[in-house]
DNA sequence: ACCGAAAGTTAGTGTACATTCACCGGCGAT
DNA sequence: ATCGCCGGTGAATGTACACTAACTTTCGGT
């Protein structure tokens, strides 16, 4: 309807197509269910890209630097590296509700990695995110208020190793998934060991007091 | 060509099915291909199966019991519950040569979930994969080889999320992907961890000696 | 030897969808 | 004032693919 000058219409129909990639999946989406939700005609999306795996490419590409960008976000409120790296933990961004979205068609890109762009893509991606971690660990550590006991390259993919699986089983519903009969929580477990050995009765101690984050 | 009864011709289908969505995906596998990869004509496929989602749901159930039997057979040969641990750790479906195909196409599906049916197997697979692994943690604990810290099941849940995680991040090809600069792996932290605090002395002593597994 | 059921085939049908063709209208530079 | 460019549309086109109807061959039991 409104007429937009070719970037900006590139601009949202990405957008929108993040959105819609999201809600359906690469292979659910359509082109005309694109071109609706955009409030344009199909021939647009062709005018700016040249097919629909072309505008899935710019997708990933795109939703790479958004992820850490909202990450890098959600942590700055926190006081210190310990309470970051718990923010780290409880805001998986594969289950919040802003990237959990985005996420699906990530991984999903991941199980499909057809063309070695989108690999290369995926690449940068992990290892910015592994960078970020890393980083926040090292700094916990540095402080003291994280175990030394791995190095922090090491405990961050141990982070992202758990906490895609936790993603991609999340979804699924799965009746007791991440927590046994007594209400333990991997999300828990990871912060027991990640605090060191005493970490369990500070635990036990928050625990009374109702924890804000 | 060969005729086969019907038992048979299903099982076959089913193994050609497996290898044929390993490598193209569900979407991007035919049912066209699949004959022709079984050597009949498609209306075979449709006197077995309801649909192709249904023919998926079957290659599904069965990967579970595949894997699951993979796994007994494979922790046969070990002396004890710990070393069972180790080798079940050491022996990721999403890795080996057998499996990592097929649960690409898995995961895959994890990610889209368009039919209620085909998440009802993904639960049960999951469910069923889960009480295998606790099975075999509970058994290493009765016996105090493992450390009781924690449940049976959490433990479970954090191993099945690191090898999924692993298993997706894997093929990436990413350097330096799942280990640090000293050579640290997280297969051996995970088994440090499990096999409680003693457990990096035990593995100094085993390193020496060349571990068989 | 025959017949019925089981296993298989040929040749569609219908449809969902990516992609394209041919045309339209308004706005800004001349 | 007008004309060409650019953002836009309506209506195909083609094809890939799941699924099926109707017919044929083979096999085993009597």
């Amino acid at each position: 309807m409104t007429r937009l000058p070719a970037a900006k219409r590139r601009e949202q129909l990405l957008d929108t197509a993040v959105l819609l990639f999201a809600e359906r999946g690469y292979g659910g989406a359509t082109t005309a269910e694109l071109a609706r939700a955009a409030g344009v005609t199909e021939p647009i999306i062709y005018r700016h890209f040249k097919s629909k795996r072309d505008l899935f490419i710019a997708v990933i590409d795109r939703t790479g630097d958004l992820t850490i960008r909202q990450w890098d976000q959600h942590l700055q409120s926190a006081r210190d590296p310990a309470q970051r790296l718990k923010r780290l933990i409880g805001a998986n961004p594969m289950v919040t509700d802003k990237g959990h979205g985005i996420y699906r068609v990530i991984v999903q890109a991941m199980m499909e990695i057809k063309e070695p762009k989108i690999l290369e893509a995926l690449q940068r991606h992990v290892k910015a995110i592994h960078e970020f971690v890393t980083a926040e660990v090292k700094r916990a550590q540095d402080l003291g208020q994280v175990s030394r006991a791995y190095s922090p390259e090491i405990t961050a993919w141990m982070l992202l190793h758990l906490g895609l699986g936790y993603g991609v089983l999340g979804p699924l519903g799965i009746e007791n998934h991440a927590h046994d009969s007594k209400g333990m929580r991997v999300r828990n477990v990871i912060e027991q060991l990640m605090l060191g050995e005493r970490a369990r009765q500070i635990q036990d101690e928050l625990a009374s007091k109702q924890d804000q984050d």
